[in-house]
DNA sequence: TTGATTGCAAAGCATTTGCATGCTA
DNA sequence: TAGCATGCAAATGCTTTGCAATCAA
């Protein structure tokens, strides 16, 4: 992951406190604390995750706030919710990101990240032949990784200790 | 929705009843009912859409053992579970039924199945680009449909008493 | 000062599980 | 008869809510 410049740093935190100040809401600590946290973590993470990360700056957090920080910074547009089949809500940064799809190894819990111009097109010409007005679309694929496949036909074992980020149970959560 | 044909209803009967006994299951009033009231209704159905069908036919039959049986028809390949937004989970036909995607209202729950040989065709390269081996794949696209969107134009109120079967409040979900 | 925010505990909600009883094969 | 199936209640896991205390503006 290329470490995040400081002026996008800076560029999101004024995203934020904007978003704070026209909702009528109010600037807190904790608020700050999260906010920061998140936008120095790259990857996937569920509330729980950030929870235990901000937990080590200020074990006062509660969960409660770490939840209805994560629906600020998604309204916010700084966040993105995304579900990949373990029936957690994880979270995604979303501000200057590209839009993009996710394909989830089965095995591994591997989560790469994809965008296709050609699929967004026919999306949207699918989306006008139905006479939709399209808001938001989730593409989501499932497999095995070529690490797995490998593993798979060597009859190896996975990775000591290796412990997939991504559990999936059912393929639709 | 068209009639489902006697030949099509017995087949799929059938394909229980084998699954059944491949895996050393057995075959009970219950179950036969359950399938039965599923076979004969179109339409995206939750668990607890169909224990309300299976309760009036016969009111001693639980909640559980109507989830139990939703999980035995998609291991069977008679039912596939699809998730729109509302956090519960359908279960559609998939017998016999071509594989498709998902058009979802957010206004009136509407639900639109679509299918695309092109999308799917780049599903597959793209799939194939990162070395993956798919195994299934999701794709969902929320918007408003049509009619809601003249609705939406003409400030007029949705039609009185109307119901979404699906009231979606995240788009992850 | 006022009303938003916090953290805790409790509630929600869909789904799953433990277990005694009932029933197929 | 063996052991799968059932239905109830309880448990689960994630998320949300009620509420009294706290704190930003």
């Amino acid at each position: 992951m290329v470490k995040k410049k400081r002026e996008e740093f800076l560029k999101e935190k004024e995203i934020f406190l904007e978003h704070i100040q026209k909702a009528g809401l109010r600037r807190t600590s904790q608020r700050d604390l999260i906010l920061e946290i998140f936008l120095r973590t790259e990857d996937h993470l569920t509330s729980e995750d950030l929870y235990w990360l901000v937990q080590k700056k200020d074990p006062s957090v509660g969960h409660t706030t770490v939840y209805r920080t994560l629906k600020l910074l998604t309204e916010a547009g700084l966040a993105r919710e995304v579900r990949f089949g373990d029936g957690k809500t994880y979270y995604e940064h979303h501000y200057n990101h590209e839009h993009h799809d996710h394909l989830i190894c089965t095995e591994c819990g591997k989560i790469i990240e994809f965008f296709s111009a050609e699929i967004e097109d026919l999306q949207d010409k699918m989306a006008e032949k139905y006479g939709f007005r399209l808001t938001n679309h989730s593409l989501r694929m499932w497999g095995v990784c070529g690490d797995c496949q490998k593993r798979t036909n060597e009859y190896i074992e996975a990775p000591s200790g290796a412990q997939p980020r991504v559990r999936v149970k059912s393929v639709v959560n």
